[in-house]
DNA sequence: GTTGCGCGTAAAAATGTCGTAAAAAATCGC
DNA sequence: GCGATTTTTTACGACATTTTTACGCGCAAC
């Protein structure tokens, strides 16, 4: 079962601390992907398979308890917090949006090792877990292994729309507003870009609709979102 | 709160594995019903409701994917299936056929219950408690999804048709003047634009009354406002 | 009776929203 | 840097909703 190394994805805007947190990975053997900003973070992560994400809560471009919020909604895969905050109520709420382990600056690399050796240790003891199969009609969805196969075909989706969707398929039935799917998948700055959604909704429904052009399962609410329907 | 247990029936024909599916599915509180055979299995199916089927698709006496066929066509229950083979094309096989997930021996306890309660927690969710239900006569309001449905049958309204029956169900039995209404939802700027109100309290009893030219929901009372009555 | 007012209904007009395709720009992998 | 992929932007016709307009009814006051 090829021993891969593990995917890190450190978000972390402050270049000396990236570079020190990336050497600290690559000593543990890990391929690290770096990300400047919370956005590029997301988009990051939504690309490929990422074990565990190095996040920065200072960031300039948007509050991390977000981050991981956005990123429990399709990934299992652990999260490091970094941060200056020493306060509790900062440190439980970062645990409880999803957080697996919380590191206060300044820290040495050997406690960064030892923090990363835990959480991947503890990731591969339950991999495979948790790999839900979420399906509607002939379309099944896995997760975890970022795979959309409609009728054994695999279709191909890219990470905006894969984002999209399983944001929608994890409210069946309800609404979801304009505003909170801009907010989670374009970030907080793009809740007026409506245009985003009509295209992309789009994509997902000529993707995955028996007709794109009558809709059976991603709805339109004219004035106010966009509905998942699972069965008929 | 009448939580029964969910009913969950194993399909698997070598007993050691059954056992130890059993003892895994009764920590999660199930009732299990066993099955050595496809054959069996589905007779047991037949016999009474079943939330969950746990099903090894290595059985002697057939193909589990036929299993899986014939069980969805007259279920809309879980499907679970465990199996010694690791191709993707046969797990997307059984996907296709129906199952919800996918379970490749060997597999630890921990990862089985996790997958159980994820299917359990999902069909109670499609199952659909959970959002408060406003009702009046034969129609039905879920203020969460957004969703109204008038004897079975789903209404659609507008948004601002929307805004004002909930609006109405939310102070039953109290007059809301025309005054308040308006400001509510078209802004305080419009407190004089009555006729908006005329417009669109008729649209709802259109939509929502058996007979809208005698209502007994949506009452008018002159010169002051509207007032809703849930019940007769 | 007729006049005026508030109400209900229908339908036309105006406005806003949505869906789609396709071009332009950004990004990624090499 | 180059080609492929993805995201962003743009434009426009189709459609849905909101707003406006018009007209008929009932009722109370005069």
């Amino acid at each position: 079962m090829s021993e891969e190394k593990p995917q890190v994805l450190v978000v972390e805007d402050e270049v000396n601390i990236r570079q020190f947190v990336r050497l600290a990975l690559e000593a543990e053997g890990c391929a690290v992907i770096e990300a400047g900003r919370l956005a590029d973070g997301l988009r990051r992560a939504g690309e490929g398979h990422v074990d565990l994400v190095v996040l920065d809560l200072g960031l300039p471009d948007g509050d991390g308890i977000e981050f991981i919020r956005s990123y429990r909604g399709w990934s299992e895969g652990a999260v490091l917090i970094l941060s200056a905050r020493v306060e509790e109520r900062q440190k439980i709420d970062a645990l409880d949006a999803g957080a697996d382990d919380y590191l206060t600056k300044p820290f040495g690399v050997g406690e960064l090792r030892a923090r990363v050796r835990a959480l991947l240790r503890r990731r591969s003891r339950q991999a495979g877990e948790a790999s839900p199969v979420l399906g509607f009609g002939e379309i099944k969805v896995d997760l975890a292994r970022r795979l959309v196969t409609r009728g054994g075909e695999e279709v191909h989706l890219t990470p905006i729309e894969f984002r999209l969707l399983t944001m929608m398929i994890a409210h069946p039935g309800q609404v979801l507003t304009q505003r909170k799917l801009l907010a989670e998948i374009w970030g907080p700055s793009y809740v007026e870009s409506s245009h985003y959604l009509r295209v992309y909704v789009g994509h997902l429904r000529q993707k995955l609709e028996d007709d794109p052009a009558q809709p059976r399962h991603f709805l339109t609410e004219t004035g106010i979102g966009y509905r998942f329907q699972p069965g008929p």
